[in-house]
DNA sequence: AAAGCGGGGTA
DNA sequence: TACCCAGCTTT
């Protein structure tokens, strides 16, 4: 393949500008085996700008292994509050807990596959950035950065089908003497300047290997398929009755949100026949569906599901709400003061 | 192989 | 609005 062929030089351009152009991120200012596990699982599927502020917190709060392996699910699960993802966060729990115990410590690529939340990808960036082994990491940028360096035209079905499709080549294009750095420096690459939309070719380090900069394809490359979205309507109740709120509480053993409150559903709550008011409108999306929800001030049925709870006002703080339900809870809580602050 | 997961940023 | 982001797990 033409890229590899000079691979030697490429990898020599790329270093350079990465020596010089990294941006200061706390796990490489201060760089630890712990600082690197906790940001790579904050860091899938997330922007840095976007975790960057959860990090410094988190690392207050759990310095080290130890400390997250002692703490409770409530306090992890509070600490990722917003985050997304939140199995991540359980996972990196987990993690912790059998880093600890674990006799002999995980130190390839490999073994900390075996650990929870951990896949290829995060596999070959803690064994690459701290423990010095040849894996190179394949992804969104590196995709993006090969798939232009080649002009490959391939159209992929998903994301991890063009991971797959990149993985011989990334290896083959790894600097096994500094994987560590090579990774970082791919993952920067496509991060501040291989930019999805408008890539800052003119300042590119490597843009005399980039055949998509030759033909002008940029924009074009890589060519991965979308998903359709679809539409979903929820409504949900606003109860609150003198100092308490109604929520629902998801199961500590649900495989997703596990221990998380959200407003409960308008069925859960509500009779039929009650009256109910509009309170709010909301969208969100989550990956490739559309969301609408609305929020209802209505009475509650005589008997509630097990998993319907009265949250006094005042531990509202204390609990974790995903995004947005914090958001709205927060609305709707100082509407009504106001309303209540007016008579 | 495909679906599900969350939130924020951006054009 | 639609798509993307240092992906992984479950079905």
């Amino acid at each position: 393949m033409d890229l590899l062929s000079k691979k030697i030089t490429f990898r020599h351009a790329l270093a350079q500008w990465y020596a010089k152009a990294q941006r200061p991120l706390p796990w490489r200012t201060q760089p630890s085996l712990y600082r690197t596990v906790v940001s790579e699982l904050m860091a899938q599927q997330t922007q840095i700008k976007t975790m960057l502020p959860y990090f410094e917190r988190w690392m207050r709060r759990f310095p080290n292994f130890t400390a997250l392996a002692e703490a409770s699910s409530e306090d992890v699960l509070k600490h990722w509050e917003g985050l997304g993802y939140y199995s991540r966060a359980r996972n990196l729990h987990k993690l912790a807990q059998q880093y600890i115990a674990a006799e002999s410590k995980p130190r390839t690529q490999a073994a900390w596959q075996a650990l929870p939340g951990i896949g290829p990808y995060t596999s070959a960036a803690i064994s690459s950035i701290a423990l010095g082994e040849a894996a190179a990491v394949v992804d969104g940028n590196v995709v993006r950065i090969l798939a232009r360096l080649n002009d490959d035209a391939r159209v992929f079905k998903n994301n991890g089908e063009a991971v797959k499709a990149f993985t011989t080549t990334a290896d083959a294009l790894l600097d096994t003497a500094n994987p560590g750095q090579h990774n970082q420096a791919m993952m920067e690459l496509g991060a501040t300047l291989c930019l999805k939309h408008k890539p800052l070719c003119t300042v590119c380090p490597v843009a005399t290997f980039c055949a998509a900069k030759r033909n002008g394809t940029q924009d074009a490359r890589p060519k991965i398929e979308r998903k359709a979205s679809i539409k979903i309507e929820i409504n949900r109740a606003w109860v609150l009755q003198g100092d308490k709120l109604l929520l629902h509480r998801i199961a500590e053993n649900s495989s997703q949100l596990a221990g998380q409150y959200e407003l409960p559903t308008l069925e859960a709550v509500s009779a039929k026949t009650s009256k109910r008011r509009l309170l709010a409108s909301r969208s969100r999306a989550i990956t490739h569906r559309r969301i609408k929800e609305h929020i209802y001030q209505t009475k509650p049925k005589r008997t509630l599901d097990h998993s319907i709870e009265w949250i006094a006002v005042r531990d509202l703080p204390r609990i974790t709400l995903s995004g947005p339900h914090r958001r709205w809870i927060n609305e709707l809580m100082s509407m009504h003061n106001s309303v209540a602050g007016t008579q």
